[in-house]
DNA sequence: GTGAAAGCGCTAACAA
DNA sequence: TTGTTAGCGCTTTCAC
């Protein structure tokens, strides 16, 4: 083990008191040029690194931001969340900060592993993903005053009353219908969620959008079912068998997407498991995850380095800045990635 | 913010001293019964938890375990390293341990991170991936006397001068071939990674051996190439043009399987780019990713649930223990998930 | 079995 | 502009 370095031996090797180290460190403007220099010089030369857990004790601020893995649900969705911890530890690093990860099962366990953390390592911040109506995580950190922002806007409380980065995903879903008009395909459906997800419901909007704006509408064009691709598939199926006219869809995954591939293919190939030939059918995806890419599936793709970095600017500004000023909000906008499915 | 509860008020709540409560929750036998039951009742009303930032002074241990986050190179394969940072972080939890993440681009760049969080944070260990030949982050780690534990064995020096745990991938690609000289097959190729890499000649290794023993030889049978879906497509070609006796090939990834997969399958999907037509060859990959569960391609399986969980037992082991015990290792199974593609 | 004292490394407040 | 003092919350040492 390196041995420690303290302010003390850089205070000594430099001729100065360890308060002026500090300073040189923390609040340069307040130490005169010549000093600073030597200071620094002495910091350089020492290899000398301010120890958090003493600086946290004094100040009461770790620099750490604690973020949630997710157990990768069915695998596909699950690249989301680790594109955006990857993009979150890269941003923290650069502003000094470093995250810390806890894994929890719903709601209430992650209120309890909020508690456990502040209890023992005190994190400056929570980064949360996946807001959802009702959430019960944003106003137990509310109530108690912790900073956190959230990837996902406020959906119980549109007013806003905490940070949050947000994707457009109603204007990638228009997007891709708009796309697929432009293809020539005027009966396009939907596969989402069922109806009360503010996500679900944001994308299914989009879709409804792009149509009404060319007189179309939705009547019998849309099926909501479970985030998997297996239910994914028995609706495209329903939806497919019901309306011969539909040449196109879009859905609210790349999990429900692959599902529709599944169906609407002709003929399937016979390796995609439980392939059926069914007419050829255009699909575009949500999220351009790894799978999208890998079976050529046209996905709505979220900027998730940009949201990572922006919920850490938004995170910082709170933290460093102005704690009282009113919270901030960001809906980016995603872009489309067309390839050989639609 | 919830207001910090210290061991202070734990102390006189319980009218003991505060030296007390800390032994009651450091070191139980040494405190009488009935005082440590009041002790801990009173932790439990107050919700008293031990401040990480103090603790770690006094005793010089942070309870973190730092890990790093790997930007998802194709996509693909990046999901083993999500998928084994969830399970470290799960295990670390239960064991009283966090995990705090970090990024580097190269050994070199990682070896700067140690040196940043050790004069920092002071991780209590690292764990490390992808261990390969002259890996310079392991010796920096020994030499410093930082306890680490690494996902991949030592592949410099195999007389295990540090703790590691291991995937026999030779057994994985040994299963698979096995499996598909079971289906008939007699002509098996291999797409690899060029050699001297270690975990790419072991993976070729266990394939040569499962043709060895019944009699078969490799000669002009393998290709090696980068790690990548195109690269893998090529290799493919080059391979099946040149032999045409080739029924099925093992591959030392999915990403090599999925580029196999787009030469090997008459007739290619269209909508699968690049596809072209070709006889039908089966491919087994290697990871069983996300993409390969989407595509219904066979693959060996790591445990990676449990190398996590055994890394992390090495660990603390180490480090609660016996510091000066040697070295531990652990090589587990990996299994083989059998889909459409072989 | 329990309590008092000391100090880990740092910085806020104040004094020089 | 620089130095001194104090104390964050905890545990190790030693006295009781």
């Amino acid at each position: 083990m390196a041995d420690k370095v303290t302010i003390a031996d850089v205070a000594r090797a430099a001729g100065v008191s360890r308060q002026t180290v500090s300073n040189a460190l923390n609040t340069p403007e307040v130490v005169r040029e010549e000093t600073r220099r030597r200071v620094l010089d002495v910091v350089e030369e020492l290899g000398y690194r301010v120890n958090q857990a003493a600086r946290q004790m004094r100040t009461g601020r770790s620099r750490l931001i604690a973020a949630r893995i997710d157990p990768e649900q069915d695998g596909i969705n699950g690249s989301v969340g680790d594109r955006f911890l990857h993009g979150l530890t890269e941003t923290a690093a650069r502003e000094g900060y470093r995250v810390l990860l806890y894994t929890a099962d719903g709601d209430d366990a992650e209120t309890a592993a909020f508690d456990d953390l502040l209890g023992a390592y005190e994190p400056d911040a929570f980064v949360l993903m996946a807001t959802h109506h009702g959430d019960r995580r944003t106003t137990w950190l509310a109530e108690r005053g912790v900073p956190f922002v959230t990837f996902g806007r406020a959906w119980s409380d549109p007013a806003a009353p905490h940070c949050w980065v947000d994707v457009d995903g109603a204007a990638g879903t228009e997007a891709a219908t708009r796309h697929l008009l432009s293809q020539g395909h005027r009966r396009i459906g939907f596969l989402g969620w069922p109806k009360g997800s503010g996500v679900g419901d944001d994308r299914r909007e989009g879709w409804r959008r792009a149509l009404a704006e060319v007189g179309l509408g939705v009547a019998g064009l849309h099926r909501e079912t479970e985030d998997d691709v297996v239910p994914g598939e028995h609706a495209a199926r329903d939806l497919l068998d019901r309306d011969p006219e539909i040449t196109a869809l879009v859905c609210a995954s790349d999990s429900l997407a692959l599902g529709a591939l599944h169906v609407a293919r002709a003929p399937g190939p016979a390796w995609l498991a439980g392939g059926h030939p069914h007419r050829p059918v255009a699909v575009v995806g949500f999220d351009d995850t790894p799978v999208a890419r890998a079976i050529g599936l046209t996905s709505v793709r979220q900027p998730l380095a940009e949201v990572a970095s922006s919920c850490l600017r938004l995170l910082t500004h709170r933290l460093d800045g102005g704690a009282g000023a009113p919270p901030e909000y960001l809906l980016l906008p995603p872009s489309l990635v067309v390839r050989a499915s639609g």
